[in-house]
DNA sequence: ATCGACAGTATCCTTTTTGGTACTACGTAC
DNA sequence: GTACGTAGTACCAAAAAGGATACTGTCGAT
């Protein structure tokens, strides 16, 4: 049984921790639902809050995010193309728990000055609400 | 209370909510801390608590909550040998995440039995609400 | 004529994570 | 004297995740 962790939820018998972490399984998508639950957002605009994540990365989390149902792209037919992500109602309804992983990380995790210092707070700031 | 700041000031991508994931990160985190948070267990019944895991990842998550300061090891001196794996003050901190994070897969994750019968794969969804 | 914004792909490479199997030591029970 | 339960290690291989860089095409502005 050697799958993905996004496939591995029948392993994880009466465990449904597990089965909802696997949806925020990636290293942006906490972040990127974070972003996401303050409203719509376009692609680059997604990037520029996250100054660290490579474009590629970027794509790969949104489909993951899109593939999962918690997350929706609309793609305008214009030039220059133009795509909105929004949180679906599916993924509306993990707000309770992201509230709750932020503010246990709010309380527990200190962040340090050097990495605070290094283009990070981008983020930092984005998670105030 | 033992921080596990070391640990955060590498990892840290400066966003509370993937602060705590990243304490949750790992392939069997979320189901360990789920038992442990139901009491006291030794490394033998986490293991039969979990069947499809392997004694040497076992091991390395457990240390790996011990190291971030979630769970306390406690050896016994005897023979056969005893070792006690509970939850830190710190780790019940994170019990109503936990808790957040149950809700919402109880509630929005399903597994189809008959994926389930035929393997692993691909048995996790996510229903609309 | 060239540049940048937009929203990505494609390709390659490195790192991290996970899995599989075998092995330890000690004591007790059969 | 052999197996079982205890709590792990050590070693190797596979898989997955993540990162770096370069490239696409159209448009509007300079």
């Amino acid at each position: 049984m050697s799958l993905p962790r996004a496939k591995l939820v029948k392993n994880f018998p009466g465990c449904p921790v597990e089965a909802t972490l696997s949806f925020l399984d990636g290293k942006w998508k906490g972040v990127i639902l974070f972003h996401l639950m303050q409203g719509t957002l376009r692609f680059n605009e997604l990037r520029r809050k996250l100054p660290a994540v490579t474009q590629r990365m970027l794509t790969k989390q949104l489909r993951e995010l899109e593939e999962s149902g918690l997350v929706s792209r609309t793609v305008y037919p214009v030039v220059p193309p133009r795509v909105e992500y929004k949180m679906t109602p599916l993924g509306t309804t993990l707000k309770p728990v992201i509230l709750a992983l932020a503010a246990w990380g709010e309380e527990h995790v200190f962040c340090s000055p050097e990495a605070a210092s290094e283009g990070f707070e981008a983020c930092a700031t984005a998670l105030q609400s």
